[in-house]
DNA sequence: CACCACTGTCGAAGCGCTTCAACTACGCTA
DNA sequence: TAGCGTAGTTGAAGCGCTTCGACAGTGGTG
């Protein structure tokens, strides 16, 4: 491997000059420049990380932590990573992988200064790494919102502005009567970041859209589906749109409403709220308001580097979600009340 | 960040004692490690990576390329990635992330001394990255096997050994005649290492159990489901033992044997070849061949390490699969001919 | 014409570690 | 008692880079 020397004595300048001619940091001749650039590529110089980084305080390095065990949706996680290691090239940096299970990988890979920088995803309401990220004092981005960010900045789906969106969505078609129906129970109590913004966006929608509004978690089974219809229903009789946050129980829910003869969108509108790019290739998804993982991961990457560079104030950015018509929703019928026929109760269970 | 000059002075010894201490590349006395364990311990000691690679040439990091876009089984790259997350670390390396789609990523990592080895998963049978890795002359492993491995180790799913424990189970129970059904036709075509191994594996399996087999690819949908089944049928009627070796069409395969109303395992009985971790949750899965995703990986890094450490020779290990019984396989049927009720022609399609 | 500011380049120091050669002290053996 | 091998420790060199201060040359200004 040739070394800066090297490049410095092919091009007949100093390796001062080859530094200056790779970082910009003074002014160098177009002619040593391309003296230079020439040495460089005849020599396939390429600088030495570790050199590199014990010379400057700085590793182009970002760490990723990424949750591996019996996560979520794993189709959004790998979304996720291909989108912060893809942008992270794009600022000239690499990515280091962390994973949960690791506990003191945070403090080894700063404190070793392998990296200069962390992105953490799947940050709970109340998650524990948050103290340690805020004493490490790196630039860090967190995935999730927690309850106290510590100062930190946080990047997630707008939740609570896609389920606004749905409802508004639903409303302006015409319909009175709308249900939620969103995670499993445990999540919701587990990680419920994003389930209070749900819960408070749904809230907020209704109340907004002057619509009558009913909440219920659902499991992913049928029996869980036809629990959380009845729930909805029977807080809003004249039910006629139905969102759904729940990817694993959507199909469920679709299903019992085909078993009951409830016809999609002639009796109930449907609005899923999914990850954008997971299940792109099902065929039969509902109108949906799609939430971008890509999006958030560049995002995530933008914003550490920006707090790297410059010092910019932490932030919380919410990256909104928009909404694909796949044709499940449509106006009510005309004299209300479709969409109630309801399963007889010895069906359910 | 304290150096390792201050540890050195807080435990009275120079910085040199200090590094063997760490690296136990000398002897040295009990007592000046404990004092200089306690050092490292009240300063929170980390020695610099870039420091300790620039010195010594090795980096402890480990390169994966992951593919992000388009894969097969995203939970599959998923297990992979957490086993070689973990697995380094106990060999005290970390993961850089790499992804397919940088072409240049390779060189770069090694060109530029971040890494010390390289795990490169998706290998295909000609797939243009063995010439590069092969160039490159670093401690590599290819996750998948090429046509030529250039001298590189490789590891994988011991397809072969898969399907043929799959139809030497069947055969022990009985049956005569044993249809395969396999990966999409494209999947066959573009990256056919495995498709190859299991094919010649089916026929060698078929051969040696003196049973009658036939093959075909299947898409995942009713309509190819239906297609293959009627093509292995064809070719050996009286089947009554089926390998079903594609996650992704394995529902439709038992909905149309249910909508046949062939039974299983009384009519027919059902092994399915696929990924040990990856759909665990699913319920009614039939009797499989686990491939240990886990444990590819964790092969991959002990492969990986012990080529950076002692020098020995680059080996191919294909990782066995085991069978979970999960009562789809039954002795056939006595007097034969079950499970040969075929739907009608007009049924298909 | 003296002075100044600026541009382009260089030499040298130093980042924090590893490792080699060298040295001391000690207990053996002959 | 001289000589020797071994265990334990150290100083110094050097890994390849960045960056600071210095300096020569150039052109513009008063």
């Amino acid at each position: 491997m040739p070394t800066i020397n090297d490049v410095a004595e092919a091009a007949g300048v100093s390796a001062s000059t080859v530094s200056y001619v790779l970082s910009g940091k003074r002014s160098i001749s177009a002619a040593t420049r391309a003296r230079v650039e020439r040495a460089i590529e005849q020599l396939g110089y390429r600088p030495h990380a570790g050199a590199r980084a014990l010379a400057s305080s700085r590793t182009n390095v970002l760490a990723l932590m990424v949750p591996l065990r019996q996560s979520a949706d794993v189709n959004v996680i790998m979304d996720f990573v291909g989108a912060v290691a893809t942008r992270a090239r794009r600022h000239d940096h690499d990515v280091l992988l962390l994973t949960q299970d690791e506990t003191t990988g945070l403090e080894r890979v700063t404190g070793g200064s392998l990296v200069d920088a962390l992105i953490v995803m799947d940050i709970e309401l109340d998650d524990p790494r948050v103290d340690v990220l805020a004493r490490l004092g790196r630039p860090t981005v967190l995935i999730g919102v927690p309850r106290d960010p510590r100062g930190l900045s946080c990047v997630d789906f707008d939740f609570g502005g896609a389920v606004g969106t749905a409802v508004e969505h639903l409303a302006a078609l015409g319909h009175r009567g709308i249900g939620f129906v969103g995670s499993s129970p445990d999540a919701v109590a587990r990680r419920a970041g994003y389930a209070v913004r749900v819960r408070d966006g749904f809230r907020a929608a209704v109340a907004a859209a002057g619509v009558a509004g009913a909440m219920s978690p659902v499991e992913a089974s049928l029996p869980g589906a036809r629990a959380a219809l009845a729930a909805v229903r029977a807080e809003v009789p004249d039910l006629t749109g139905l969102v759904v946050h729940n990817e694993g129980a959507l199909p469920s829910v679709l299903a019992v409403l085909a078993e009951e003869g409830t016809r999609v969108p002639q009796d109930v509108s449907v609005v899923s709220i999914e990850a954008a790019d997971a299940s792109q290739h099902l065929p039969g998804r509902p109108t949906s308001i799609d939430l971008p993982s890509l999006e958030v991961g560049t995002a995530a990457v933008d914003m550490v580097m920006a707090r790297l560079e410059g010092s910019v104030a932490p932030e919380t950015r919410l990256v909104p979600a928009t909404l694909t018509d796949r044709g499940t929703t449509a106006p009510p019928r005309r004299g209300g009340r479709a969409g109630t026929r309801r399963v007889s109760p010895s069906r359910r269970r």
